[in-house]
DNA sequence: AAGGGTGGGACATAATTGTTCTAACGGGAT
DNA sequence: ATCCCGTTAGAACAATTATGTCCCACCCTT
């Protein structure tokens, strides 16, 4: 399979430029239809003329209609996308790429969208990514844990309304870290368990609470009772942030922020920090998941893009705790350039 | 692996021409190396100008070598075009003409080769790739019986020199049919041994010998002795003709070609013609392997190509004696119009 | 009603392609 | 050895095609 592409490649090189066009453009619909010509060209930085001709070309194979208001994508056009991601996972050597992040990182598996396009829009195709992976993971029964974030919540948006309702259960992975509703734990459990027809409880937890009140929380029945499902949580997925972001996001002190600067933290998980050598370095005094718990669920899937966490990917993801990472392009050669291995 | 190109050739339909002409270019080199930019565009049908960027091209990935005298395929191009050979049959659709047509004659194993080439050259590529499968198929201890024909014998002097001798015996699957004698069945079966530096076993037998006159022939001991091989052997590759072409070139009376033609003979093979039902109707009184024979054989191995052989190849192949079959495109296609299947 | 987007059209320019010429090389015959 | 013929690559140039750029009439939204 790969066998074949190589020697395409050597007989054919000029191909990957045509088609990676195509597909760039392809998404750009997706994204953005209804779009036009003008501002697709602007967006993936191909000639007007260019973006004009392949419009018509793609018109032609009947992956999109070009009207009045702009390009759309056609149905046949969205049934096809997720097979031209397929194809070019193989043609931009993305498998071998994942194969090697898979290596590097001792994790189970490794997935990585492709790139070539703009952050914003990656970070939804990540999300897409994701929820295609979801929805093929989940079975009747499971009980699913999520983080909050902006990766979090694109997955969440990306998950279709299922036909029947699955017997899942959905709970937020940790409690009241102090963030927009949005990209919440809570409102994210939400949202996909009611995407699936599944349940879900929540956490509520003050933002910032003292040390010695945790334990009357936790006394809590309401509380108590999420607990126990988290602990029966047999999925688990998370994402990744770098951590002064998250460190400003959630509303810490400013001696709280020097304190991570002075122990060295780049990533957050899970209210955990990390120096760079993977080293817990601060943990906030928040409920739900421990990182010890990572170790008895069947299935922990990281998911991160945008190449400047790659430092924080790096030190945050273990196969002790880890079996999936979900991530993107040029993440990945972040990654590996850290590690120094040569692609 | 068939499903990645399949998406690939709706996202890049311009693809296979490109390629087929490297394709075509390359093995017109190959065949006529050295050759002109002239002399390729007319053989290849394709204009001078785009001949020479697509030489270019090749120069510049090293795949051929432009001289004063012409082009050449460099060692890197040679060991590319096996390669190409195998990329071409996924990209051009022949292996799923291959399972068509293995359904259609209900054969084990059907081989087709790559067409696009002029008749005479097409032969020679059905003899290099026939080559190369005998190459892998034989065995120390393996007895190979070969018939004549043009096709033979492009095999046979397509097939290289082995690097140490094997312990094979070669012999003649039926004698004397009165062929010229590049193409007749001993000699092609003494080159085959010689390259292969195994032995073989000739029979020299009357070109016409009277009906009565069979027994006393067989009881030769000289002949014995190799009948006793021919009885054993469990690999056998044999061609097909055309019934008049056949009748022609083998001295023939008049009378017996009329006869021929009223039983409505349209192919031939070791011996045997037959009518476009498959049946046999007539039997040329020669020494060697029966019908019958090919039942205990191992492996047999049919190989022809050239379109008009189609309907012959059609009433000749049977699964009750052939394992593998070894053809070019377009017979394929026209094997299987006759069938009526569509492609 | 106006403004920012749209597709289609126009057109100059660049690139590709078809065609022809030429000088030089190689190989066979002398 | 040498001449000669055929074939070669390379160059040149015209014809064609692809491309970059800009404009315009239109439509939708605001």
């Amino acid at each position: 399979m790969r066998y074949l592409l190589k020697i395409q490649e050597k007989i054919a090189p000029e191909l990957i430029s045509i088609v990676e066009n195509r597909y760039t453009i392809l998404r750009n619909i997706y994204y953005y239809q209804p779009i036009g010509r003008r501002a697709l060209a602007e967006k993936t930085n191909i000639s007007e003329r260019l973006v004009r001709k392949e419009l018509d070309f793609l018109c032609g194979r009947g992956l999109i209609k070009v009207y009045r208001s702009g390009t759309v994508l056609t149905d046949l056009g969205s049934k096809f996308l997720p097979e031209l991601d397929k194809y070019m996972k193989e043609l931009k050597g993305i498998r071998t790429l994942e194969e090697q992040l898979k290596g590097c990182l001792g994790i189970e598996e490794v997935h990585i969208v492709s790139g070539g396009l703009e952050p914003s829009i990656i970070n939804q195709e990540i999300g897409r990514y994701t929820a295609r992976l979801l929805h093929r993971l989940l079975k009747d029964g499971d009980i699913l844990a999520v983080t909050g974030g902006t990766t979090l919540a694109q997955v969440a948006s990306a998950m279709h309304e299922n036909d029947s309702p699955m017997d899942i259960i959905v709970v937020p992975g940790r409690g009241g870290l102090g963030e927009e509703v949005e990209i919440q734990a809570n409102t994210i459990a939400a949202t996909i368990a009611k995407k699936l027809g599944g349940r879900y409880h929540l956490l509520h937890i003050p933002d910032s609470i003292q040390e010695e009140n945790v334990d009357i929380i936790m006394a809590e029945p309401s509380i108590q009772r999420v607990l126990k499902f988290l602990k029966k949580a047999n999925i688990l997925i998370h994402g990744v942030g770098s951590a002064e972001i998250m460190a400003a996001r959630r509303d810490m002190s400013p001696e709280e922020i020097q304190e991570l600067k002075n122990r060295g933290a780049v990533a957050e998980a899970l209210g955990y920090y990390f120096n760079e050598s993977g080293e817990i370095v601060y943990v906030t005094t928040s409920v739900g998941l421990h990182l010890e718990d990572l170790k008895n669920i069947e299935k922990v899937i990281v998911v991160a893009g945008e190449p400047d966490k790659a430092r924080a990917i790096l030190s945050v993801v273990s196969p002790l705790y880890h079996n999936i990472l979900v991530t993107d392009e040029s993440t990945a050669r972040e990654i590996l350039n850290l590690k120094g291995v040569r692609q």
